[in-house]
DNA sequence: GCGAGTGCTTAATGTAGGTTAAGAAAAATA
DNA sequence: TATTTTTCTTAACCTACATTAAGCACTCGC
């Protein structure tokens, strides 16, 4: 694909993204987007790491981006969250409130993304109301898939979560390491493998 | 207390409580009060019932509500959270859908609230688009609270979860029976009993 | 192409927390 | 106050998942 449809391409990703909870007119769409910083990162890439403040969140245009934590004794990674295309990430407390944090941010698949840092989001919340309304609107669902991933966690076994997790992140499931997929799951990778195994001799 | 003291109290929590993000001015004040609704209620009443759509959220001026869903099974009750004095209450997905939800809110302890509709609040954000803010600022803040409790589901025992529920919520703990707190940590209400002893023994 | 790390699997053993059941205590209702 | 219902506790037994440890299969840097 040519750079220039590239880039046409992601600047409606991101529009599109925008559209789905308020509109916008031109010059507010050009504005958004001058407040955002397009690069790539190959895989491995840390973008944040703990004890850092979160200054950016991530559109991700293409690729898998992981947000996870360490346990207290920095044995157990614990996915917060994964994001792909058309998705946002950030460590939500570092971000919000720029202190420092306790979570990472790694690239686990080469990725593309847009970069937005919390001065800048700020400053659009000024300058383009209907942005506030936007982030809102995405902090709203982002809080509802929350609640129900943590009765999830309550209700329902490693098998039925691993059903729902397949369901919610379909392309996800064969382009992340399994150890990945057990710690967003809350069981061990060894564990993982065994109930993965006993759900392939049940078909 | 005389029944003006008591609604220039009410009327004062609720207002404080919304300053502590956004400054309204007098006028702006008194449109955002009328759009609310003050009612009391005695312990047990349920305010909603699943299957039913979220028409309002709550604000706790005294008393203690509790939202819940019951498993698939309907055998287990799980406490999605509590609310005491100065918390905002509401199933999310129903409120912010307006479609029927799959949860319940339950008066635990006699309580007097301020409700207001969501036709109310959509309207309250056209007419003082600072409440957007407000309302953006709380969700923020109640998805990393949810954030923080579904990595504490994953990386700590259920006996690290209580101390740190006594820590969030010190009054609740006196003041709703056993088993919603064990709902609320995810263990059964006879594990917790067995947990509570021993750290009476262990002191 | 080679070595060092990283990820996956398997299996034996361990444990946090669940289940069932029954009685005692407390609280709601009449 | 009496009666019913709900809540709390205890104890025996059960299970989903963790831990430890080992071997094999990768993939990435050199």
């Amino acid at each position: 694909m040519p750079i220039n449809n590239t880039i046409i391409f992601i600047v409606e990703l991101l529009l599109k993204n925008v559209a789905k909870h308020v509109q916008l007119n031109k010059e507010e769409e050009q504005i958004l987007l001058d407040s955002f910083v397009l690069t790539r990162h190959p895989a491995r890439t840390k973008l944040l790491k703990s004890g850092e403040v979160c200054i950016n969140s991530f559109f991700v245009v293409s690729g898998i981006l992981r947000n996870y934590c360490l346990d207290d004794n920095q044995a157990n990674e614990h996915t917060i969250n994964f994001a792909t295309t058309d998705w946002w990430i950030a460590d939500m407390y570092s971000f919000l409130s720029q202190k420092p944090g306790n979570s990472y941010i790694e690239v686990v698949e080469d990725a593309i993304i847009m970069t937005q840092s919390r001065e800048q989001q700020l400053a659009i919340f000024e300058r383009i109301p209907k942005m506030e309304r936007f982030f809102r609107i995405l902090m709203e669902r982002s809080l509802i898939a929350n609640q129900q991933r943590l009765i999830d966690n309550m209700a329902l076994s490693a098998e039925e979560r691993y059903k729902r997790f397949c369901q919610r992140f379909p392309t996800i499931k064969y382009n992340v390491p399994q150890k990945q997929i057990a710690s967003y799951l809350g069981v061990t990778p060894e564990f993982f493998s065994k109930m993965k195994k006993k759900l392939l001799m049940e078909k």
